[in-house]
This record gives C-alpha cells, structure tokens and sequence, in this order.
DNA sequence: CTGTTAGCGCTTTCAT
DNA sequence: ATGAAAGCGCTAACAG
C-alpha cells in the first residue's frame, strides 16, 4: 500500500499552487479550462484522490449519519425489528446521499463509541437523553435524535407504547380471563428503574388497563423473558412446569409472542382457543405464523424514516427540538378470539 | 450548537500545553496524575471533546469498516440475504470495536461514495475489482476486499455459485424433466456481460449440467425475473399465460423461487408433484415457507464475517492478497421430490 | 514530567 | 485567473 499522492504532489507536476488543484477539483469555474484539464489529467496519472479526513477536519462534514444501538451489532442484523428500522434510515440516506454507520458499545462503553464516530449527527436508540453514556454526546456538538427514549433538550422520537399495551391489555380482559400473564424485557424493578422506557411504558399501559377493569395487578403473573423467540418459548414452558396455566398472554415483543405461541402448540393447547396471545411491534413474520398473531402495531419504517429526516433537518438549520410521538394500533389476527 | 471547545482552550484554562492535554486523554501515565486530573476536569468544564475528524487526520484510522452494496440502502435492508451478510461482517466488528458503515451509490454514483466514505477499509459486494466505479478506490490507498466478484489484486471471498448451481441442475435433470425453466437475475445478454459475476457463475452452472446430459441448450427457457417474491410470482404467472407448463425450475436466488412457488400453489399447482423448484442462497424463510424450498446452501454469514476477517488483517499488516472461495452444497427439502 | 515545534492534507480569504 | 499564507484540531518528535 504505497503512500498517496497528495495535493501538493499534484500540484507540483503541474506546476501550479495547491490551490488550484484544490479549484480544479471543488470550483473548476474559477480556473481556466485548459489548466483544470492540465491539473485533472496529472491527478489520474499520480492516482491522486482528495483525502476525506482532511476535507472532513475542514468542513465539519462527512455525510454520514450515525445509529446507536444498544446491542451489538450481530444482534442488530439479526433482529428484524432493527432491519425495518435502518430502512426506514436508509431510504432518507438514499435521498440525501449519505452513508449509514452502525455503532454499538465499543469496550463495553458507548462513550468511546460515540466519541470516535466520524459522522454528522446521531440517531440514538432506546436511550434516555440523561442516560451517563449519552451525556458525553452533547460535547461533540453535533445534531442528535434520541428514538424510544425520552429527551429534554433535543427532537425525539417515540410510539404510544403505552397506549398500545393499554389497548393490548383491555381487548384480552375483555374476554373474561381471570388473569393475565406478562412477558416483559427485564425484572419489573429493573424496568421501573427505567423511567420512561419503553419496556417501562409498555408495562404502565398493560397496568392501567388491569385496573380500570378493577383487578388487581398483583394477581397478574408478571414473567421476565428477555427478547427472542426462544425466550418466549423457554420462559412458556418454564411457566408451564412449574404448574402455571395460563389463558391470555401479553408480550413486549413480538419475537416473544411468537415463542409463546410455538410452546403452545407444543403444549398440545389450542390457540386461541385455549391461550390468547397479543404480541409488539408487527414485524414482517409476525403476519407468516400460524396462526398469525395478534399485535400491537407500530409503525417502525416511518420511525426511522422520521427521525432521519429531522436528524437532517437539524444538520442544514437549527431546527427546533420536535417530540414526535407515533400512534400505534391493536391489530387482531389468529391469536386471539 | 455553540462552538465547541478544542485542545487549546482546555491548555489554556489550565495552563499548559496542547500536549499535556492530548497526553492527558491518550497517554496519562506519562503525566503527573494531579495535572492529569486537572485537565480532565477543566476538559469537562467546557465540555470538550476530542475531534474525531482531526485525529483521523493524523492516525489514518476511523475505526469503521465501509460496505459498498450495488444497491440502494432501503434495498439491503429489505434484504434477509444481506441481513445475514452484515450479521458476519457485524459480529467481527462487534470484536475489534469497529463501526459498520454501508455506503450505496450516492448521486448515481459508486466513485462520490467510494471517495468521501469515512473508513478504514472497504468490503465490496457483487462487483468486480476493474469496474469503472471500483477502479477509483485504488486511488484512496487504503485495504479492500471483494466478495462475490472477481479481484486479481486484492483479496476477495466468494463462494462456488458454479458448482451449487451445477448440482441443482443436475439433480432436477436426473427426474427426468423435458426440459428447465430458468429464472435469472437479468437478461442472458447482460448476463454473459458481466463476465464472471455471480449470475454468470451460476448460468454457466445450469448450462454445464443441461450439457452433460446430453440436452441442447437452447431448448431451456431462460427468463429473466430480476430479484425479490414478487419479481418470481409475476414472472411465473406471466409464463404460464404465455402457455408455458414448466415441470421444473431453477432459481437464482430464494426469493424469486419462493415466488415461484406461491404462484404456483395460486394456480392450483401441487409442490413437488406437478412442479420442481430450487432456489438459491438459503435465506432463513427457505425453511420457513410449506412446502419447505430445495435451495442451494451457501454460507452467507460465513462469507460476511470471512471478508472482514480478511480486510482487518490487510489493515493491521501488509497480509498478501487472498482468493477465498467457500463451498456450495444442495439442500433438498419440500420442493423437490 | 512538560513544552516547543512541526506538520497531517486540505480549503479559503486576500492579494496579485 | 492564479498564488501565498493561514489555519481546521490534533499528535508526535524532540528538547529541556
């Protein structure tokens, strides 16, 4: 890997400044015709490409936007949910022409991550704005988003997460079960810890509607699962060893949702007639299982799409702080009555 | 977005010099700790941050891999074949701390992208290293690795299409079909065209085959149905307007055959028994669809996470240029008899 | 242990 | 129409 041309090089077979090099390539109307030839005609010779870091220290640009996702990025890719969102990003990135970069925790800490990272603005996701490892942010001075987390000083965007799980929760208690069961991300008290969280709004909204019906929410079996298809399926049968029988389950997610549901069939129970399941988020699968599950939509392209697009507003003006707040709707298909 | 404080603000506040503070953040052991704590502090009083685009400058290094797609970013993320692809190139970067950065043509155009792109290397996808648009990375001097295309000094990863495409020809021809239906990526012509591309490899594949068993060429239908479910399912059903009744068919990825079959099922068609089909890639829905698609495996996260593999070591020494290609094997499931 | 001095490669006034 | 000079913000010799 020899070293590069620069542009001085550049500019010295030509025998003229840098300067104009740097016109020939930025403002060739400045220069005269035959010199701008002259100084194009070296630079392919000497394979000379402008550097992008120098332009980059220079114009405080790199046209790249950055995502922050609290997982790795193996598990990022993995997880449709994730792969919905970033097109969402992408298809902004396809019209403005910038790159997408993917960060995930570099040495266990977002800090170094978010330090390092040449882009020009940050879309963060599923952290608060106080979160400790997102303070450091504000120091780059760079345009940031914050999605499924809260924000005091910059644009956000969310869904009605809790609203959703409100819905959810009503629809199945309707249906006269006795109690509920309820797969959550984390412990509860590690969710609470969480103020404002989705996990934390979700699980609020599940809450409000257990007492509106005027039960009592601790009778309700309130189970962490974590995330994943086999999660739901393991925590399920777990459930189910230890004697638990349930007969409507409300889960954070829908990859959970569809591990229930799978344990289930296993089980030799009936769905829905035997066990009612509503999900989260409507990923693409969760329309191809059968049967096709219940769920709480929520519009997760234009999620990205939006905070894409107020990112860049506020990297072309100072836009002001937006919170924008997405609906999400009740979708009933094969899981439930 | 107030100005941001630089080295030489926090030197000053404290009273020392640009390099005690750069020392301070990279090398504190070679301070007294009380200046070290000193400057940190004054560092976080004014909220400084070191410039991410400054130290590139200097080290040549971004911390992030590049991934050029010949496709829109709203495409790869569509794209479950591409959603395994990055989960390899992700799941190294996840080790080494890198970022993943995915790069499409910006204003129509490979070179734009190629030259502004912050990162320390590229991963090319599906293009061969002496296209018009690649030649120009040469000029930025730093490591790339192709994959699924042809590279003569460079490193690149691909897999056997040839070979993968070969056995599934052969196996639908050993049930003694009339003749084949094959669905391609584009028309023949363009196809021959891209000399030693993907959809070449595997065209040359199916051709070998038909020859082998003594059968003309010519008398297969050769179709171009582009990519994605739809593309197959129209593409079939158009055929079969035409009068066509294809026994057999042979896909170039999984998507257009799992189109195939759904059109197939629409017209009363039963799967296997009136119609064959393989696919290609072995995409996650392969084994997901009934009747389970018959596909050609290839091992797609391996490739992702072999081609970065390959790139971190051009980038950490000057490792000679590589020619990877990793094996293809027929899977046989619902689709086939 | 700390400061001085040069740049990294490029763009941009301001002259000529 | 072109060039000289002054940085962008940081780091790395090399002195002291």
């Amino acid at each position: 890997m020899m070293k590069r041309a620069t542009i001085s090089d550049v500019a010295k077979r030509v025998g003229v400044s840098p300067t104009a090099v740097s016109f020939a390539f930025n403002n060739p109307s400045q220069l005269n015709a035959a010199t701008v030839e002259q100084i194009l005609a070296a630079a392919r010779e000497l394979g000379y490409a402008p550097n992008p870091h120098a332009r980059a220290l220079l114009s405080r640009r790199t046209g790249v936007l950055g995502v922050i996702v609290p997982q790795s990025l193996f598990a990022i890719y993995a997880n449709p949910y994730f792969a919905t969102f970033l097109q969402g990003i992408g298809s902004l990135c396809d019209d403005q022409a910038l790159g997408l970069l993917t960060v995930s925790p570099l040495e266990g800490s977002l800090t170094s991550a978010i330090a390092r990272a040449p882009v020009d603005g940050f879309i963060i996701v599923g952290l608060n704005e106080n979160h400790d490892e997102v303070a450091p942010l504000r120091k780059r001075g760079i345009p940031v988003v914050i999605v499924d987390g809260h924000a005091h000083t910059t644009t956000s965007v969310n869904v009605d997460d809790e609203d959703g799980a409100y819905a959810a929760a009503r629809h199945l208690l309707s249906h006269g079960h006795p109690h509920l069961t309820i797969l959550t991300f984390e412990p509860v008290p590690l969710l609470e810890a969480h103020k404002a969280s989705v996990g934390a709004n979700r699980l609020q909204g599940y809450r409000r509607a257990v007492q509106e019906a005027g039960l009592e929410w601790a009778a309700q079996l309130v189970e962490p699962s974590i995330s994943g298809v086999e999660d739901g399926e393991h925590c399920f049968l777990f459930l189910w060893e230890q004697g638990q029988r349930p007969t409507a389950v409300l889960c954070m997610s829908d990859a959970v949702a569809i591990g229930v549901v799978r344990a289930a069939l296993q089980l030799g129970l009936r769905v829905p007639d035997d066990l009612e399941v509503i999900g989260f988020d409507d990923i693409p699968a969760a329309n191809l299982i059968t049967p096709s599950l219940s769920t709480v939509h929520q519009p997760i392209f234009e999620k990205g799409r939006t905070a894409a697009e107020l990112l860049v507003a506020r990297l072309e003006g100072d836009t002001p702080a937006e919170t924008v707040v997405l609906a999400t709707e009740l979708v009933l298909r094969g899981t439930t009555r």
